[in-house]
Parts: C-alpha cells; structure tokens; sequence
DNA sequence: TCGTAATCGAGACGGTACGTCGTGTCTTGAG
DNA sequence: CTCAAGACACGACGTACCGTCTCGATTACGA
C-alpha cells in the first residue's frame, strides 16, 4: 500500500481557492503524469460561453450538460474546477483579462466620455455583457462569486476612473466635496444599469457623451 | 392583504387564459366543491417571504421547500400559481402596491430629492430590496417576470418621474435636448445600482442631494 | 419542517430486512398518499428476468440499466428496493415460491426419484436455473443474499427429502448411520453441480433413476 | 514459480494471437528496449492473492485496486493480462499446477477413497477452495474463463477418476450400464457441492469413505 | 558509448453507474 | 372540488472505476 507512508501532501488546507491546481499560468514543479489536455479545456470553455449565447441561464447550466456539450467526461471538468461556479468566474476573468487600457491622459471631458463609450462598447458585446449580467444577477444569492469578480475586474476599473476624477478635483475641475466612489456611480450607473436591467441595442451612442456633459456642467440652461 | 380593488391582478395573465385561476378577489360565479383554504394560502405566502428572509437564495428555493416549510401539498402550490416564478411575482406585488405617492408638486429640486430618497428607502427597506434584487437578476433569464413587474409597479414610478421632468423643461428649468429616458437613468441608476450590486446599507443619506444638485448644476466649480 | 416533531418511525432496525416496505402482502395500516403502481413493480420485474434472460451477468447488471429497460424512473426502483440484491432476491423469491408440493407417500425408490426429477427440471427451465447459477455463484461474495434464499427455499426443499430418509431408515429401507445431511447431498448434488456447472440440457433424463439406485443398491454388480 | 515444463500455458492464447505476450517462460527471439520487471510481475501477482484473502471479493476487485496495493501503474497490469479475468486465471493455474499425483493403482475402493479425500483437501485448503469458487461462480457468466480452466485442470482429474472407473467395469467390479461421467458426477458432486455452497469447514473427514460404501454397495440393509 | 525502444509510475481521458434530491404531474382517500 | 401525502418519469448532483492514452524518466540491448 505505497501510499501509507510519506504521503507528502503537506499542509493541504482547502480554503486556498485553488485546491483542484487551477488552469492558470503552468505552475508548480515536477508535474508527473499524464498532462492535462488544453483542447480539453479549451472544448469546456468554449462550451460554456456557447451554451451561455444559446440563451442558456446560468441556473439552468449544469455540468453534466458542460461535459455533452464539450464531448468530454463530467470527471475532465471536476478534475479542473471544484463545480459551476468556479468554472464561470473562470470564463469570465478569461474574457475579462485583455482588455481595457485607458483612460489616459488628456481633458477631463474626453477622458470621461472615452471610458463611458468603453463600457457602452461591453454593453453591445453580447457574450461579455452575457456574463455581467449572470454575475450581477447573483450578487446576493452567491456573493463569493460575485466578490471575486469585483475584486479581479471591477474595482480595477473604478480605481482608475476615481484616479482621473481626483486629479480633476487636484486640478481644480470639480468640487471636491462629493464621495469619489460616488461621482463613479453617477457617471457609470446609467450605462450599467441599461444593460443590466434592458433588452440588447438600447444604448444610445450619445449617451455617454450626455452623461459626462451633466455630470460637469448640469441640466440647468446658462443663459 | 387580498387587494380588493380593480387594479392589477385582475384579468391578467392574458398568455396563459387556461391556468390555475390566480388567487384574485373571490373569481366570478359558481364555485362548485370545496373551496380553497384562505389559510393554505397564508401558510405558502408566509413561508415565502420566511424563507427568503432566512437568507435562501432565489435559486435555491424550491416548490417542494415552499411546501414542506407551510406545511401544506405541492399540489397545494401548483393549484394556485403555475410555479416558482409565478408565486414570488404574486409576493412581490402584494408587496409592493401599497406605497409611493410623490412627487407631488412644488419646486423641481426639492421634488427630484423626494423621489430620490424614496427609492432609497426601498434600498434600506431589506425584504423589498430583496425582491426587487432578485428579479433585477432574472431580467434576462426570465423576461417575461421581469416584464410583468416593470409594467406593474416600475414603469408607473418612472412615468411619475418622467412627468416632473417635462413640466420642468417647458417651464425652462431644465435643458429639453435629452431623451427624457435618459434622464430617469441619470437620477436613479446610481441608486439603483448600489441596491442591486452592493450589500446593504451603504446608501448614504445625502446622496440623493447630491445626485439632483451635480444633475441640475453639475460639478464643473462656478467662478 | 413537519419532519422534525414527531417522527412516528419507532424501532427502525435497518436489518429488519424490510426497511423500505417491501411490496409484499398488502401490509401495514393507513396508506396515505398515490399508492404504489403495480405496473411499475411489474415492470421492474419483467426487466430483470428479461435482461438476465438476455445473457447479461449479475454483474453487468445495474439498477440504471433495469429502470431504463423498464421505462420507470430509478427512485421507483429504490423506493421499492435498498438495491440490485434486494430486488433480485425479490425476483428469484416470486419465482420460487409457487413450487414443489411432493415428495408425497409411496415406495421409497419412487418417491427420491420423483424428487430428483423434479429437481432436474429445473435445471431444465431456463430461467429458474439461470437464478439459481446466480446465487449460487455469489454464495461467498454476498453471503447474505444465499444465506437468505437458503432459508427461504432451499432448506424446506431439502427437509421434505430429509423426512423422507428418515422415514426409510425408521423403517428399515436404509442404513442409519449416516448423516441425514450427507444422505441428502450424495443424491442431489451430482445434478445440482450440472445444473451450476454445466451448459443447458446436460441432464440426462435417466440420471435421477440411476442416481437413486446407486444410493439404494449400490453399482457393484449383483450375482 | 513459474513453470518452464512445455505443458499448459504453451502456445495457448488461441483467440488472441496478439494480445499482450503473456508472461510465460521467456518467450522467443529478440526482446528489444526495456525488459519487464519481474518484481513488477510478483508484486501485482501477489497482490491479488493478498485481497482475495483478505477477504476482498471477486466482483469487488479491481484492476484499479490491484495496482494501488501492488505500487504499480495500472498499465504495467494491461500491459501482461487483457484484464481481471485474465489475470485472475494466470494465479489460478499458477497455483494448481503442482497437485494431485495419485490415484495409482489399488483396490478400487480404496483408491476411490484416496481421490474423494483429496478433493476434501482443497475443499480445506482456503486459498485454491476460494478460486475454485471464484471460477465456478462465473460458469455462466464468463464462459471462456471456465472453459479455460476447466480444460487445463478439472478434465485431467476427471480423466483420471474415469480412467479407474472404466477399468472397475473391465475388472467385473462395477456395473457398466451407466455413463462413466455420470459416474464421475455421483463421486465427486457430493463434496463439489459441499465446497461451493457451504460454508469452510464443513467437510466432515469420514465424507469420502461413506460416499464411496454407498456409491459400492448401496444404502438398503443387506439382509 | 551511444542511440533506440520498450518499460516504469503517474495520472488524464471519455464513459457508465452509483444513490440522492428536486422538478412538475398524477393519483389516492378523506373532508 | 380541495386537502395532505406521496408516487411518478426525468435529469443533475459529485464520486469511483473502467480500460485506454500519454507524459517524463529509467533501463537494457545492439550498433
């Protein structure tokens, strides 16, 4: 029975999120046996993402359908992620990952609208706007889900929002009296709630442009 | 708690004409056999919002639950309601009805800041911004839920909003060059926004002053 | 949760052996709820002697594979049965039963050779020889299961050819010193270990005659 | 242990000209890369009788299992034997091979006695009784097995009985209107049966020489 | 002294079955 | 006609083996 004595698997706490080694950048040491397949992976990612398009809700998803779907065995996607959950937030920081780059530098009125359009931009892509709204829609029910995608995705881009708004108010183009992470919300609510809350397509171009244009100046005619 | 009034419930469900017949006011004529337990009916209504309120998710609440829980059959259930969704729709309606009564008149600021604070309310209200979470998270796995509870209870808010925008415009108070939808969103979606993605209560008292202010005068410093 | 006050289930020994209430004689009190469908039972049963029928081993055969063929869900199957032995047990008991009356009276000789006759038939009958191979082949590998069927009906089958001996010795038609036991093994088993292990049909129709008088007369030649 | 006398194994393998050369005496010519370890062949050979007589059952075995105790990779096992079966013959005949030697010549009787106690032997002896039931369990169900051991072990003990026997009826000792395979059967089926379907140890010591006296002489009193 | 090639342990691969649970429908006897 | 109870077919859950395959490493032989 080898396998009574130095077992070796020193320190095995289960809560390093990581338990099954997730598929993430080639990891550890020796790696012995047989390597885990990247087209299997790559046929369970896809898989998912197509089922997601097809109209597929999130509850409705089960792994035994993934496994079909992708031509492979439920065991090939347990062996990778511990179940449903931890296999989307994969998908979804996938997607996520190579993307937004600015807002750089330039007037505060140009920097805002850009990054205002960039969101509009994942509002009209179907499949990235798929996952935002299947994460937000479970904000509550399943808020480990939800905080880990915020954590990795969203507070990255809110920072650098607020970091453009604080030099703005360094600068002396905005008052300084209102909670940064709220001038956050008022600029990007709109947009994020037309597309959590509409159907596809009901993002007017001009309204970030609109928004960003009240936000500074308001509704209030100048006569 | 079994709206009496008109308004509503009744002759609803116009796609499903053959369905259990809706607990609405007492129906029409005959009423042949036993009737139907008002206590039965109680016993389901409360296990849901108990359920709901013990921290159950949405997803993982179950017909079969919701029964065992009142204390009654399934049969129980499905005889009145055609299923989950049905059931929690008809719990969030009684809910919500007996409610909002503003903005009544007076001037625009002050108007606006009511509305504001109202649906702030709701935010700080638990078992409301719960429901109300909820369906937001089913808007595009279950249109027709979220469909049946905009046109119910949401867009008759949004249109009480909508109208003090337009007197506000033809009394030139307010720019007239942006769609009035477009409006709504920028006063409530910031709002909105942290009811449905943020946990409770970090809705600050003043933000609803805050949000009118920098949408009338924006946050551009006047020399 | 109704189910956490009074239980009801008083004494629930699990090796009662009729943990989930076996469908025997219609038993116990009340029968509240859809009574149990007898066509599913049958249903179930037919699947099994059909599939064994078929050629599939004990082995190969699972409680998947019978709830498919019989068309009925798995639970229904549980519900009846703890699992593949308790159900085959069932089914090897329902064929057993409605069996064997004599050996009655009459002269010695006839009597043991109508047993064995009766005995070779069903090596004959391929389906009741087929349950047999079965639990015979699993005498040590599940003990209980033979252990089980032995009680139930091999022992009474070999007690009636025990009387019978018995009855010869205190008459004085055989030898009394040995073993009624052994007796009763020196004539069944040469056709019971063609019935185990060997193809169908190799049971000669004069062998129980023959059997029956090596036992009386022995094979040394007479002068 | 590994028999380099031309008999039994040689050549065999009829079926499957070319399923893995197995392991017997160092077969033919070449012999390229890496020999197979012996000490991986003992290990997985003395596996298997390790679980079996811990009480492991045929069924419950597992080439999985086997591998695990033996501290081999399971290819190393499918590399030698097709599968369980396979393999679990290779430790049958392994085990048998070096046996029974008699019965020489001799009265008839006694040399009748002689076989029937060493059948009786094996029937004690706990290892070879449990592969003999093993093998004789899945009769039905894994013919090929059967057939195969049979061929190579049973027909040649058989033979031998038979051989005395003819040459009783030739010598006048017996009469010879019966089969001698029925005659075999009578003999032998009475302890066979005691060894499948009963418990250890219930193979009285004075079982042969009653069988035999009764099988001569018969159980009618003489007068 | 090398390549060459079959071996080694390890473990991933697509499958199938396990026994449990929830689905929405149905079917009892009692009220 | 309603009630509670619970059976019904269906399908997903996460685990365990199946027998096959694919890795890097090891180990002998023949050139």
């Amino acid at each position: 029975m080898k396998r009574a004595d130095g077992r070796g698997t020193a320190g095995e706490l289960p809560d390093a999120g990581e338990n099954p080694p997730l598929p993430s950048g080639k990891p550890s040491g020796k790696a012995r046996g047989r390597p885990r397949s990247e087209a299997v992976e790559r046929a369970i990612l896809d898989a998912v993402t197509r089922l997601l398009e097809e109209g597929v809700s999130y509850d409705a998803l089960s792994v035994e359908q993934i496994a079909r779907t992708a031509g492979v065995g439920k065991a090939a996607v347990y062996r990778r992620w511990s179940g449903k959950d931890e296999l989307f937030l994969y998908v979804v920081k996938e997607m996520e990952e190579p993307t937004y780059e600015g807002p750089g530098d330039g007037p505060l009125r140009e920097v805002l609208i850009g990054a205002l359009g960039w969101l509009r931009q994942i509002g009209l892509a179907k499949r990235r706007s798929t996952l935002l709204r299947v994460l937000a829609g479970h904000v509550h029910s399943r808020p480990e889900l939800w905080k880990r995608y915020h954590e990795t995705v969203i507070s990255a881009r809110r920072e650098r929002l607020a970091f453009v708004l604080r030099r703005g108010i360094e600068r002396g183009e905005l008052r300084g009296d209102i909670d940064i992470d709220v001038l956050v919300d008022m600029l990007t609510a709109p947009i994020l709630a037309r597309i959590l809350l509409r159907d596809w397509e009901e993002l007017p171009e001009e309204m970030p442009r609109q928004i960003v244009d009240a936000f500074l100046d308001g509704l209030r005619p100048r006569e």
